[in-house]
RNA sequence: GGCCCCGUCGUCUAGCCAGGUCCAGGACACAGGGUUUUCAUCCCUGCAACACGGGUUCGAAUCCCGUCGGGGUCACCA
C-alpha cells in the first residue's frame, strides 16, 4: 500500500509551495489508493504559534485536500489513525527511545558546545575555507562527562555519528545521486531543549507511520544523505523519494512570504505624498512606530494585517499565501489544477482538469525535472474555466465563503439571490468580479464614477434616452427578464438606435459604472423601484452638473 | 566558495530514457480580426524556443564531454 504524508511546520498561514508538495502527496495516496497522513512538525518551540497548525488545516480543507491519518481537523488535541499523536511535540517519548537505542549502539553521542564555540569552530573553517564539518571526539562522552556538563551548566545536545562512506540516494525524478564520503559531518538529532530535529523526527516518523513514498521539495536533497544514514543506522525501511522541482516567483527569486509585505512597501514609498499614514496605521491595528518599523524595513507585520491595509488602499498584492488566494477570488479547483500542472503533466495535451481526473492521471515518473515560474495569468485563465465548469452548487459555496472572508455588502443576500448573480455573471473571471459587478445592488448610495458619466451620461442623447427609459420602465408590468428586454428592444426600435444607447445610459444610471450584468438582469435584480428612483437620482444629477458647467 | 540539481517559444510544458515521423506540438500571455447592450466570456489568425561550443552518428532537441547561466544547500529551522 502507498502511504504518503505532508508534514508541515506550523509557523504561520500555508504557501502555496506547501500546498503543491500537499497536493502531489495526496494525489500520489489517492491515486494509488493508499493512505494520506498529515503531520504537524512542530518540533522548533520558538517558532511555532498556537494558531499557526489550526491555520495550516483550515488551508488544507479549503483546497479540497483530506487525510486519512493525521489531527482531527474539528479538535487539534485528538488523533485519526492509529499512528497518532500527530503532533511531534507530543511523541517525544517515542522520539527518545530511538535516541537511546543509537547511543547505546554508540552511533549516537552527547555533545556540549555553546552556541559561540560552534561558531567559532565554524569561522575557524571558513578563513581555511574549508567545509565546516563537527570535529568528532575520539572518545565519545560517558556518564560522568554528562554530569559533569550538567552540574557546568553547558548545553546538552546528541549528534548522530555519521558514517563516512559514500551515499547513494535513488530518486524517481532525479534518479541515482551520488555523494562522495565525507561529505557530511555529525549533526545534532536531539537539540538542548530535548526536542528532536528535524532529521531525527521525520524519519522516526515516517517509519513508524509506514510511509513508503517521501515525496517533498528539491530543497531537501541534501537532507536527505542524512535520513538514509539515520535509517540504516536504526535498522529502518527506506522509502521511495521523489524530489520535487521548485516553484519561482515571477520576480525570479523564490515564492516567498516576504514578498507581499515587500510589494506593499514599495507601494507605499512610491506614493507617500498621498497616503493617509495613520489611517493606514488604524486599518493595520499598527501603532504608529510600529509603522514606523515597518516602513524603515525592520519588521513586518502579519499576513492579515498586510492584507488589510492593502484592501484599504486598493493595491493588489501577489497572492502567496492560500489564504490570499481565496481573499482574490480564486477557485480552489482551479488552484489544485493549476498547482498540479506545475512540475507535472498528464502526458498529453489536457490542462483543464477536475480533482479525479488528476487523480486518475497522477504518476510520480511524470514529474518534471527543472523548475518553474508562478504564472498568476495562467492561473486566472484557468479559474476562468473552473468558473464555468463548478457544478452550480459549489460555486455558490464558494461564493459565499468569499463573502464571509470578505467584509462584503453582498453578504446579506440569501441563497437564492446569491445563485442568480452568478448566473447573471456567467463568464466572469474570478468571484471578486462578481462581487464587484454587482455590489451596486446591495448599495444605497452610489457614486457616479466621473469616466462612465463622461462616455455615456454626457453624450447628447443619452438623458432624453435615459428619460425615455423611465416613462417606460415605470408602467413595466410584470418585471422580469423578459419584459424589461421587450420594453428597451422597444425603445430603441421606436427612437431608431443600437442597444448600447439605452442599455448604457441606464447602466451608469444604476450602477455609476459602466460595468454590471447584462442590463435587463441588472434591473430584475436591483428591483422595480430602486431602478426607478435610481433614474430619476441620475436625471437630478445630470440637472446639477449642467448648471455647474 | 564546497557539494547537489536543473537548462525546449516571454511563461507552463509535449518530445529526450528506447536518435530519423520535429524546418519542434499544445496552453497562457502578446498582436491583429470577428461575435456581444457594458465588462467578462466566446471564435479565428499571427508572433515566438531546442543556452553555447565541441564530439559520437549517414542522421541529435534527443547520446557523451566542456563552457556559460539559473536554482538549492551548507543551523541546537523545518
Amino acid at each position: 500500500m502507498v502511504v504518503t504524508r505532508f508534514a508541515p511546520s506550523p509557523t504561520g498561514y500555508l504557501h502555496v509551495g506547501g500546498a503543491r508538495t500537499a497536493l502531489f502527496c495526496w494525489l500520489m495516496a489517492r491515486r494509488h489508493k493508499g493512505k494520506f497522513i498529515l503531520r504537524i512538525e512542530d518540533t522548533d518551540q520558538k517558532r511555532n504559534t498556537p494558531t499557526a497548525a489550526q491555520q495550516v488545516i483550515n488551508d488544507l480543507r479549503w483546497l479540497g485536500i483530506d487525510w486519512d491519518e493525521g489531527p482531527d481537523p474539528d479538535d487539534l488535541t485528538r488523533s485519526i489513525g492509529p499512528h497518532g499523536p500527530y503532533l511531534q511535540s507530543r511523541r517525544r517519548n517515542i522520539y527518545d527511545k530511538y535516541l537511546q537505542k543509537l547511543l547505546d549502539l554508540g552511533k549516537a553521542y552527547y555533545c556540549f558546545d555553546t552556541p559561540e564555540e560552534l561558531q567559532n569552530l565554524r569561522q575557524k573553517a571558513q578563513t581555511h575555507k574549508k567545509t565546516f564539518l563537527y570535529p568528532r571526539p575520539d572518545k565519545f562522552p560517558d556518564a560522568e562527562d554528562l554530569e559533569k556538563a550538567r552540574a557546568d551548566g553547558r548545553p546538552i545536545a546528541v549528534r548522530f555519528a555519521m558514517p563516512c562512506r559514500e551515499i547513494v540516494i535513488d530518486d524517481v525524478v532525479r534518479g541515482r545521486v551520488t555523494f562522495a564520503a565525507g561529505e557530511f559531518g555529525d549533526f545534532i538529532i536531539r537539540k538542548s531543549d530535548g526536542f528532536p530535529t528535524y532529521h531525527f523526527a521525520c524519519v522516526v516518523d515516517d517509519e513508524l507511520m509506514q510511509v513508503t513514498h517521501v515525496i517533498r521539495g528539491q530543497e531537501h536533497l541534501m537532507n536527505t544523505p542524512l535520513h538514509q544514514a539515520l535509517q540504516q543506522a536504526l535498522g529502518f525501511r527506506i522509502p521511495v523519494y521523489a524530489h520535487m522541482s521548485v516553484t519561482v516567483s515571477e520576480g525570479g527569486g523564490k515564492l516567498s512570504k516576504r514578498e507581499r509585505a515587500n510589494t506593499f512597501l514599495q507601494f507605499i514609498k512610491n506614493n507617500t505624498h498621498r497616503i493617509n499614514l495613520n489611517a493606514l496605521a488604524r486599518t493595520g491595528h499598527l501603532t504608529p512606530s510600529e509603522l514606523d518599523a515597518f516602513l524603515n524595513g525592520q519588521s513586518a507585520p502579519d499576513g492579515p494585517l498586510i492584507t488589510a491595509m492593502a484592501e484599504h488602499l486598493g493595491v493588489h498584492l501577489p497572492e502567496i499565501n492560500l489564504i490570499d488566494f481565496l481573499h482574490s477570488g480564486y477557485l480552489p479547483e482551479a488552484l489544485i489544477n493549476f498547482l498540479a500542472l506545475l512540475g507535472w503533466n498528464p502526458g498529453d495535451n489536457r490542462e483543464i482538469m477536475t480533482k479525479d481526473e488528476l487523480i486518475a492521471a497522477f504518476d510520480l515518473e511524470r514529474l518534471i525535472k527543472a523548475n518553474s515560474l508562478f504564472d498568476r495569468q495562467k492561473l486566472i485563465a484557468f479559474n476562468t474555466e473552473h468558473m464555468r465548469l463548478v457544478e452550480p452548487i459549489k460555486l455558490l459555496d464558494h461564493f459565499k465563503n468569499y463573502l464571509r472572508a470578505h467584509d462584503s455588502p453582498l453578504a446579506q443576500a440569501d441563497d437564492a439571490i446569491l445563485a442568480q448573480l452568478l448566473k447573471a455573471c456567467a463568464g466572469a473571471r474570478t468571484l471578486a468580479d462578481v462581487e464587484n459587478k454587482c455590489k451596486f445592488i446591495f448599495i444605497d448610495k452610489i457614486e457616479f464614477d466621473p469616466k462612465a458619466v463622461i462616455k455615456v451620461l454626457k453624450k447628447p442623447d443619452a438623458p432624453d434616452l435615459l428619460a425615455q427609459s423611465r416613462t417606460a420602465l415605470a408602467q413595466l408590468h410584470p418585471w422580469n427578464e423578459n419584459s424589461i428586454r421587450q420594453a428597451i428592444e422597444m425603445l430603441c426600435k421606436k427612437n431608431n438606435v443600437g442597444l448600447g444607447k439605452v442599455a448604457q445610459p441606464l447602466r451608469v444610471a444604476l450602477t455609476g459604472t459602466a460595468v454590471s450584468p447584462p442590463i435587463a438582469d441588472s434591473l430584475v435584480l436591483l428591483g422595480k423601484q430602486k431602478t426607478l428612483k435610481r433614474i430619476d437620482a441620475a436625471l437630478q444629477f445630470l440637472k446639477h452638473e449642467e448648471y455647474g458647467d
